[in-house]
DNA sequence: ATGAAATTATAATGATCGTTCTATCTAAAG
DNA sequence: CTTTAGATAGAACGATCATTATAATTTCAT
C-alpha cells in the first residue's frame, strides 16, 4: 500500500510553508509546486485549504505531546525543568518562526472557528497539562505556576526568533531555575 | 489644516484590521471601506500596501516607548518591575493579539526585507534598552537580565491571547518580583 | 470669489486566489 | 488481463488582489 505518500508530501511541505510565511500569505499553487503534486490530489485528500490547515494543527500538536512525553518522566524530581528542557528542543528543531497555533489564532480568529478552536484548545491542553504536573508534584499554588510556566515557554518561543533557538534555551532554563526556588510544595 | 485627518484614519482603520487578522489576510478594498477613504487618496498617502504596512510598524513602535518612558524614571529602585508594568499596560489597551512586531517578522522574513528589519530592530532596540537599564542600575550581568526580560515580556504578550492581559499581567509582575531577587548588584 | 490642493468615483489592468469539471493516465490488486 | 482506485494535466469558474489612469468633485486658504 503506497497509502498517502501524497498526502503526507501535502501536509509536509504545505506545514512548512504556513510556518515560514503565514497561512494567508501561502496559496494552494505555491504547495503543490514544491510538493510536487496535481490540485486534483490535493482536492481528494483535503476539502478545502482550511481543513488542510486543521489537519496540519492536529499533526503539528500530537509532535509537540511526543516531545513533552518523551522529556517528562513520571514522579521526577524536577519535572518542570524537563519540560522546559523538551520545549527547547522542540525550538530548536522545528520552532524557528513563533509558535504556529498562536499564529492561527491571530489569523483566524473571528473568522474561521474551527482553526481558532483547534489551537486554542491546545494552549488550555497544555495549561491543564501544567497544572496537573505541578499538583501531582505536591506544589502548592499549581494554578500560578502553570501560568508562570506558560508565560515561560510561550517567551522562549518568542525569543528564539529574535536571538535564535539557542539562546533563547539557556536563558529559559536559567529562569526556571531561579523561579522553582519560589515555588513552595 | 486639516493635515492628514485622511491619512490618519487610513493609519488607524489599517493598523486595527492588519493587527486583528494579519497582514496578508486583508485587502486594500476592507481598509478603505472601513477608514471611507477612496483608493486613490491612500495611493496619495502611501506608494504601495508595504509603505503602508512600514509606517504603522513606525507608529507604532514610537507608541510602545511613550509607555515605557512614562512607566520608567530615572534612577528608580526597581526599573524592571517599571519595565514589566509599562509592558502589560500597553498590553491592556493595544495587545490583545499577540507582538505586531513579531508577526510582521514571522509573515515578511524573506520577502520584504524592509518591513522585516523595521521589526527585527525594534526587537534589538528593546534588548539594547533592557541591557543599558540593567548596567545604569548596577546590576552584575546586564546581558543575561535583558535576555530573561524579554523571555518574561514576551511570554506575557502570548499569554495575554489565551488567558487575556490582566491575568497574565498579573502573573507577569510576580515572576519579576521572584526574578529580581536572583539579580545581583 | 479664485485658484490650488486634496479627495472622490469609476473603470481597467494583469495576476492570483480557492475551487470545480472533464478527461486521460498510471499503478497496484484481483 | 482486467478491474479499480489514485494521480495527472488542463482549462475554466467567479472572486479578489494590488496598482494605475482618467476625470469630476470637493475643500480650503487667500
Amino acid at each position: 500500500m503506497s497509502r498517502s505518500i501524497k498526502k503526507e508530501a501535502i501536509l509536509d511541505t504545505a506545514e512548512s510553508l504556513f510556518y515560514d510565511h503565514g497561512f494567508h500569505a501561502i496559496g494552494l499553487k505555491k504547495i503543490l509546486e514544491e510538493a510536487n503534486v496535481a490540485i486534483m490530489t490535493l482536492y481528494n485528500h483535503f476539502s478545502s485549504k482550511e481543513q488542510l490547515i486543521e489537519e496540519i494543527l492536529k499533526r503539528r500538536e500530537s509532535q509537540y505531546w511526543l516531545y513533552l512525553d518523551s522529556f517528562v518522566e513520571e514522579g521526577s524530581a524536577s519535572p518542570f525543568l524537563q519540560v522546559v528542557k523538551a520545549h527547547v528542543n522542540w525550538l530548536n528543531d522545528k520552532g524557528k518562526n513563533g509558535c504556529m497555533f498562536l499564529r492561527a489564532m491571530e489569523e483566524f480568529a473571528g473568522t474561521d472557528n474551527q482553526i481558532e478552536n483547534i489551537a486554542r484548545n491546545h494552549k488550555n491542553k497544555l495549561l491543564k497539562y501544567l497544572r496537573d504536573l505541578g499538583q501531582k508534584s505536591g506544589y502548592a499554588n499549581d494554578e500560578d505556576i502553570a501560568f508562570q510556566m506558560t508565560v515561560l515557554l510561550e517567551g522562549a518561543t518568542s525569543m528564539a526568533e529574535i536571538v535564535g533557538p539557542q539562546q533563547a534555551g539557556k536563558q529559559a532554563i536559567s529562569m526556571a531555575q531561579s523561579l522553582l526556588n519560589t515555588w513552595r510544595r
